[in-house]
DNA sequence: TTCCCTGCAAACCCTTTGCATTCAC
DNA sequence: GTGAATGCAAAGGGTTTGCAGGGAA
């Protein structure tokens, strides 16, 4: 976690990096932002920007793209995949080692030299669950979110 | 194909689907909008936007988030999963069964009530790996594509 | 005729970038 | 001291939207 890692240590990259690590959830850029500001309303969203892409490329965190536009970030960065909450957006880690297998039908079918893969999984978690099966109860965090799986 | 779809039939949404459904890659918003424009330069940005949403909300085409920023349009509509060129940006529609198995996994480790999923593999193409191996010849279509996987 | 759809253009969101200043080493 | 990193602000790409006119049913 410490040594030389090719690039310098500042105040900004070392807050944005444990915010990252220890974020709940998997934030987007523009949530890391605001939370850095919390702490240091001085800094800049270039620098945000700047930064997690530095650290993505350092193998620092992991940059993941979903369904929405915007770009998140977790600080796991063996690979694994994610389970997507149609209902509220929520977003947990899964590893499924068992998708291995399906690399090489990939590169069966294709051609490809497979080098890496990632699933999304979309689905309803538990909390919502209970709430619909307790009768649509409306104001459930956000609705709305797309089915879409990406 | 045709009957009742609950929404009006005009010229610009037969263009865009068709469009789509003859397009031998998976186009972007941006890509289906100069061809739609090559046929009719009249017909607006908004149009393509908002007539692509209504196709994939009525299941006629699918769109598809990546890594870049921008979504595709897939005229296939059943599920299937992608693999992608990380030298030159090539998407291929490929089917992998043996990744249902995995939804089951993902549910016993999340809680979540899996309905679909959708992989994404990263890997070099045939055509970019016959280059790579002649040598690095530069100008090979677009290079630097980022390795994420999502 | 009626209401939906379209063209137009402005606005929005997320992200990137140029430049002068500041700071880590 | 020196080059890398930051703050600031403007620009960029993709996408969405309000509104008035046009067209399908």
């Amino acid at each position: 976690m410490n040594a030389d890692k090719g690039y310098r240590k500042t105040n900004q990259r070392a807050m944005i990096l444990s915010i990252v690590q220890e974020a709940e959830t998997h934030l987007t850029a523009g949530e890391i932002f605001e939370r850095v500001r919390q702490r240091d309303p001085r800094v800049a969203y270039g620098t945000v920007y700047r930064t997690l892409h530095l650290l993505a490329r350092h193998g620092e965190v992991q940059e993941l793209s979903f369904a929405d536009q915007s770009s998140r970030y977790d600080a796991r960065v063996d690979r694994h995949d994610h389970v997507y909450c149609t209902a509220c957006g929520l977003l947990v880690d899964v590893d499924v080692p068992v998708a291995l297998i399906a690399r090489h039908v990939a590169e069966e079918q294709s051609g490809f030299a497979v080098a890496n893969h990632h699933t999304v999984f979309a689905g309803v978690c538990p909390e919502c669950r209970s709430h619909q099966a307790a009768g649509q109860r409306a104001g459930t965090k956000s609705a709305n979110q797309p089915e879409q799986v990406s």
